[in-house]
DNA sequence: CCTCAACATGAACAGTGATTCATATTTCAA
DNA sequence: TTGAAATATGAATCACTGTTCATGTTGAGG
């Protein structure tokens, strides 16, 4: 699926890691149309052509680093849960999202190639959140039967879910360019649990 | 802010509305990078410079359309809430639902033009939620002192409701090019209003 | 029937920016 | 040390596309 030509020396390796880093940034700052190989290839101190010992295009570039990036999350998300397997569900929601956030002031890089991805491949874009999808369903299907959850439609709380985050970040790192503070994060755990009426209503 | 030349005579009329409906529904289907002038003039069967006639460039044209439709999306929801002023929050959160996802339906262009806005005009489009999510404050402060939802930060739980309904309707009429059928609205009506525990959930 | 402002035309222009390629340099195993 | 493979270079290419403009057409009021 991803076409980097892989480099078979130290020196290789180190290129293409300036690359990939150049371009990270690069898209996120810019998007991807607005931002050029000319670019890329300057702030990663190479030559316009060097760009293209690694990569058949610059489709094949963001390609690449939509995918080693959204693995990468996908892979902190999972570590991170494993190391409390028996809390809650909404226990693992919330070592969740302070992952998800964390990683998007890492890498602010994915957080807005994912989002224009839409526009550049439909396909990998739908791919990206499909994936992320099939383990919240999963995750809330077992919540549902074991009664932690009522029974919402698993399918749609986990693009709810999504949604949420996405836009709270977007609100957090991208408008305010600041991050969501500890308080927030309590916020949104208490909305996802209790709602916005919650059972303390009457 | 808006650029466009008002014609002043009915062909004149007759011509811009050819264009802005070629143009949002090209936005909409392949992007806004991705089409050219070409294609809108050619979808709206008038000369590549007629449309400079009315807009002095592709990007005042891109920003007309997000701004009327945004302006006309926030005024049908605000219709729509004012047909039933007594209704509780939730109440007038499924009206906005329904709402949104109907016009969505009638303007696909709408939602696919404000995703990509990010990168081809940041102003517009943090404008653009800013407006929505000030509205939202304003009704859910308003509820959170009636009473009848609990004291959640207004700003926090505006952005959460915002991409659920965003990421819903990405899921349903991008990815399943369907709609979000009356289940899901009420799923949703749920989740927001309980959560996933719910107050039920003993 | 005129006239003039409004509107429409589309070929030509010009800037851009992704990609190529012939050549040079570096690496590293033998 | 040596030479073949790997890597790096960046000026030149070339297709593409937003925009312009000189010219033509329309139509409503006089």
């Amino acid at each position: 699926m991803s076409f980097v030509k892989q480099p078979k020396t130290q020196r290789g390796e180190l290129t293409l890691r300036k690359i990939c880093k150049a371009a990270e940034e690069l898209f996120a700052e810019k998007g991807y149309y607005a931002t050029e190989i000319h670019d890329i290839t300057q702030k990663a101190q190479v030559a316009t052509g060097t760009l293209y010992v690694y990569f058949p295009d610059k489709l094949s570039l963001f390609l690449h680093l939509m995918d080693e990036l959204g693995r990468k999350l996908r892979r902190e998300i999972r570590a991170a849960k494993q190391k409390s397997p028996d809390s809650t569900f909404i226990e693992q929601e919330r070592i969740s999202i302070r992952v998800f956030f964390g990683f998007v002031r890492e890498h602010f890089g994915l957080f807005r190639i994912v989002w224009q991805a839409q526009f550049v491949d439909e396909q990998a874009f739908k791919g990206y959140y499909e994936r992320f999808a099939r383990g919240y369903v999963a995750e809330i299907t077992k919540a549902n039967e074991s009664g932690e959850a009522r029974d919402l439609d698993p399918t749609v709380i986990a693009y709810a879910l999504m949604g949420i985050y996405s836009f709270v970040a977007l609100k957090c790192f991208v408008f305010d360019k600041s991050e969501p503070d500890e308080a927030t994060i309590e916020q949104l755990v208490e909305f996802i649990a209790r709602g916005i009426c919650g059972g303390a209503s009457s």
